[in-house]
RNA sequence: GGAGAGGUGGCAGAGUGGCCGAAUGCGGCGGCUUGCUAAGCCGUUGACGGGGUUUUCUCCCUGUCCGGGGGUUCGAAUCCCCCCCUCUCCGCCA
């Protein structure tokens, strides 16, 4: 959420920062500048009736005569009634404003490349080299049947498409994978936290995905709880409504959590395998930080490099790429995607996503801090994937597979994996 | 799910219809005292919105906020209704 007083003096700046997103705002921006000022003329004289009101109360409790109290009383009556009116009236405005206040996205930062769709993001470096496979390489689904680790079919009749099992040495390998990640961020001084997946809907909101995602996630509206998409909701709250002290800062918190996406308008696209599913499991990285856009940004820069060096133990190819605006979410003023190499796709595919957010989330979730001025401030929040699988299989299955259908281990899941190098596929397929 | 108790400022805790944004204590901040520390003493100390003042720091006026929402009343932290949360007991249960 922007800040009022800043749509007021910027509004341009807000337009522009919109056009560069591609999100059509219409005349939000105009109609919220009429609405704020209708707002400010009535709360002025609502408060003088209210101011009114107060004094008269204590001179009716101090009337002796009866009859200067019965004309006092008559007085308030009309006075009240006054006042009901124009609260009335404020609160409607008061809602309206908040709603479009909602609406009104985080203009990017300056130098987030202009483009429409991820089509013209920008890329930033690249570690590894792609293998080239001297056999016909598989896909992760073949080789992930070969191994009998992946049943897309009995995943699909228990709970319809882009759901799956994993089985055996794939559900081995799946929680290899998030324990080392896990692990390696905590040595790092990552909080580790265990939280809900299922939240309300402050949280929802607080974060930025509603309004606007609602159509991406299960809701249960018997008690207005929504399962969460990403750990990213629950760590980025845990703090919300608070005033922490400077010195707390920053907050580094470790979530691991089961993610749920709808995936509505996703009909038809990536339908094969486990890139896009309803379920996943993911590591994320949060960084609550003082309210200073250098810091955010070192921050920033620390939390891509997290996820950066998970995947270069896991030695997998991988490219970093600077989301440009019209691939931003409302909140983001920046955001870098980390893509891993997947074969069968030839090409890189979206791993991580690494998002810094300014004040848009804090001010939603009223989350701030005193500074060591004894200001208040809201902070800033970030946040990256630190591991999501399925799709980081698809990436260790697909790089790592050999001729004879066998999958070699990276060096930092063996111990996990009982100490083995490499999983052997099952003798007879099927 | 049933019964009961409770939710007040950073924390503890008083306040049961009127000058209460809220006693008191702790904590925080400033100062005094002290060779240093501790202790002591004095003062100060909530958030948010609007208006005015100021080059910045600031200061003044005003409103809202005692879990959330609604109601009664001239007037609500205080009375009534609904909801949420916490605790205790019972039931159920991974």
């Amino acid at each position: 959420m922007l800040d009022l007083r800043f749509v007021r003096e910027n509004p341009e700046k807000v337009k522009e920062g919109a056009a560069r997103k591609r999100i059509e705002i219409g005349g939000l921006v105009d109609r919220l500048l009429a609405l704020d000022a209708e707002h400010r003329s009535l709360l002025q004289k609502t408060e003088e009736i209210r101011a009114g009101q107060k004094r008269a109360g204590r001179d009716i409790a101090a009337a002796r005569d009866t009859g200067l109290r019965e004309r006092l009383l008559a007085e308030q009556a009309a006075a009240k009634r006054e006042g009901k009116e124009l609260e009335g009236r404020l609160a409607l405005l008061e809602g309206e404003i908040r709603e479009a206040l909602l609406r009104l996205p985080q203009p990017p930062a300056p130098e987030v490349p202009d483009g429409a769709s991820d089509a013209e993001n920008v890329e930033v470096r690249r570690w590894g080299e792609p293998p080239r496979f001297p056999f016909p390489a598989r896909d992760h689904v073949a080789i992930g049947e070969g191994l009998g680790g992946v049943d897309l079919e009995r995943g699909a009749r228990l709970a319809g498409s882009r759901n799956y099992l994993l089985l055996g040495p794939v559900a081995l390998l799946e929680e290899a994978v998030m324990r080392f990640a896990y692990d390696r961020m905590v040595a790092k001084g990552f909080v580790p936290v265990a939280i809900p997946v299922l939240v309300n809907d402050a949280a929802m909101v607080g974060t930025g995905y509603y309004p606007g995602g609602e159509a991406q996630a299960y809701r249960v509206a018997e008690d207005g709880l929504s399962l969460v998409g990403t750990a990213e909701v629950p760590l980025t709250s845990i703090h919300a409504g608070e005033i922490l002290e400077e010195e707390e800062l920053p907050k580094r918190f470790l979530g691991q959590s089961c993610c749920f996406r709808r995936e509505a308008g996703a009909a038809g696209r990536e339908t094969r395998g486990l890139y896009r599913v309803h379920q996943f499991r993911k590591i994320e990285q949060v960084v609550l930080c003082a309210s200073d856009p250098a810091e955010s940004a070192r921050w920033h820069a620390a939390i891509l490099e997290n996820a950066e060096e998970i995947l270069r133990a896991l030695e997998l190819p991988y490219r970093v790429v600077a989301v440009c605006g019209g691939d931003l979410g409302a909140g983001q003023v920046s955001k870098f995607d980390v893509e891993t190499w997947m074969p069968s796709r030839g090409a890189y595919g979206e791993t991580h996503s690494a998002s810094r957010f300014h004040d848009f989330q804090a001010r939603r979730l009223n989350l701030r801090y005193r500074g060591r001025d004894g200001k208040v401030r809201f902070v800033h929040t970030l946040n990256n994937t630190v591991v999501a699988s399925p799709r980081i299989l698809i990436a260790l299955l697909e790089n790592h597979q050999r001729e004879d259908g066998s999958v070699g281990i990276p060096p930092p899941l063996r111990a996990a994996m009982g100490g083995r190098e490499v999983l052997q596929p099952r003798a007879r397929p099927g």
